[in-house]
DNA sequence: CGTAATCAGTTGTCGTGTCAACTAATGTGC
DNA sequence: GCACATTAGTTGACACGACAACTGATTACG
C-alpha cells in the first residue's frame, strides 16, 4: 500500500497521540503565560517579550523593524503595541538619525522597572507550569525537539536568536 | 547560595535555552495551521479543530458545552464561531431535547465535505512543519514531554481527551 | 411547592491583530 | 539627476476573542 504520490499519508497511532498533544499545548501555553502577566504586570506576554527585547539590547533601544522580526509580530502590530506602550510610559520612540524612515524604540525606566518586578512572577509560571514537569533529560530533548521543529517553522531563526533571558545574572534584575 | 524563599530561582542555561525555543514554537506553529486551512479551506485552526470533534462524535453531535471544553473555547468563543459556521451551513444548531436549556450542534454534509477536502493538505502541513523533523525517538519524547507539561496546564485532559484523530482509516476520509 | 441558586447559551461592547492603503525616505537605473 | 521601485512605519477599517450582562431552564432546599 505504497503512496501513488497523491494518497494522503495519514498520521499513525503514534503521530496522531504526539501531535494531538502538541496542538492542546499550544493552544494552552500562551493563554497560562497571558493570564499571569495581566494578572500581576497589566502585560501581555508579547508585549512583555517586546520590553524584554529591548531591555537586553545594547542601549535599550532597536529598531522597529528588527524588534517586530524578533518578536515575529508584523510591523502594524507591533506599531500599534508600541503606540499603547508609549502612552504608558513604558517605551519611548525616536526617529533613527542614521536613516529618516526608521523609527528607534527605547525602553523607559519605567518599563525596566515593570518588567523587572514582573520577572520573578514570570519565571515561577514558566516553572510551575512546564520547567517543573520535566527531567533534565526531557529539558535536553525538548530544546532539540524544539530546535528541529523549528528549522522548519524559522528556518532565518529570528525568534531564537537571543542572549539567554533569565540566566544567572539577569540583566533586567541588574538593571532594576 | 540557596534561597531564602522569596528570592527568584532564575532559570538556569539549559532552561532558559529550552523554554526560549518552546515559546518561538508555541508562537509561530498556531500560524502557520491558521494560514494553510485559511488559505485551502477558509478555515481557521480552532473552526478546523471544531467540525472535527463534531465528525468524530457519536451521531455528528455534540453539546456547546461539551465541544467548548473539547476545544478549549470560552461558551461565548463557541457561540460565535457557531453562529458563522451555521451561517455558512457546515454545522446546524437545534435545542437539546432532554435539556431544554441546552443546544446540540451537528456537522452538515457539507461541513463533512469540507473537512474531507480539507484533511490532506492538513495533514501534510503537520507533517512538513513537525513530524518530518523528528525522529521516531524523539516523537515518543514530544508525547511524553507535552504529556507531563499537559498535566499541570491541562490536569482534567479537556483537550486530550480524543479519539485518534488521523490515524489508520480516518472517519473523516470514509465519511467523505 | 416555591424561592433561590446554578447552569446553558446568546448577545453587545471593547481591546487587539490583520490587511490594505497611505506617507515619507532611500536606493536604482538610465 | 530624475523617474521608479523599494523600504520603514503609521493609520483606518474590519474580524475575532474576552468579558459582562442578560434570558431562560434546571436544580437545591426549606
Amino acid at each position: 500500500m505504497e503512496d501513488m504520490s497523491e494518497e494522503t499519508h495519514w498520521l499513525s497511532t503514534e503521530e496522531s497521540a504526539a501531535w494531538v498533544r502538541l496542538v492542546a499545548l499550544t493552544e494552552l501555553l500562551p493563554g497560562a503565560l497571558d493570564a499571569q502577566l495581566l494578572r500581576d504586570a497589566q502585560l501581555t506576554h508579547f508585549e512583555y517579550a517586546a520590553l524584554m527585547a529591548l531591555a537586553e539590547s545594547p542601549d535599550r533601544t532597536m529598531r522597529m523593524t528588527a524588534l517586530a522580526a524578533r518578536t515575529n509580530a508584523t510591523l502594524p502590530r507591533l506599531s500599534h503595541v508600541a503606540r499603547r506602550l508609549e502612552e504608558r510610559g513604558l517605551i519611548h520612540r525616536f526617529p533613527c538619525p542614521t536613516d529618516r524612515r526608521a523609527t528607534n524604540a527605547t525602553i523607559t525606566e519605567a518599563g525596566m522597572q515593570l518588567i523587572a518586578d514582573a520577572a520573578p512572577g514570570h519565571v515561577e509560571t514558566v516553572r510551575a507550569n512546564v520547567l517543573d514537569a520535566l527531567s533534565p533529560e526531557q529539558l535536553g530533548q525538548l530544546y532539540e525537539i524544539a530546535g528541529a521543529v523549528l528549522t522548519r517553522l524559522d528556518p532565518e531563526q529570528r525568534l531564537t536568536a537571543t542572549s539567554c533571558q533569565f540566566s544567572e545574572g539577569p540583566a533586567v534584575a541588574r538593571a532594576g
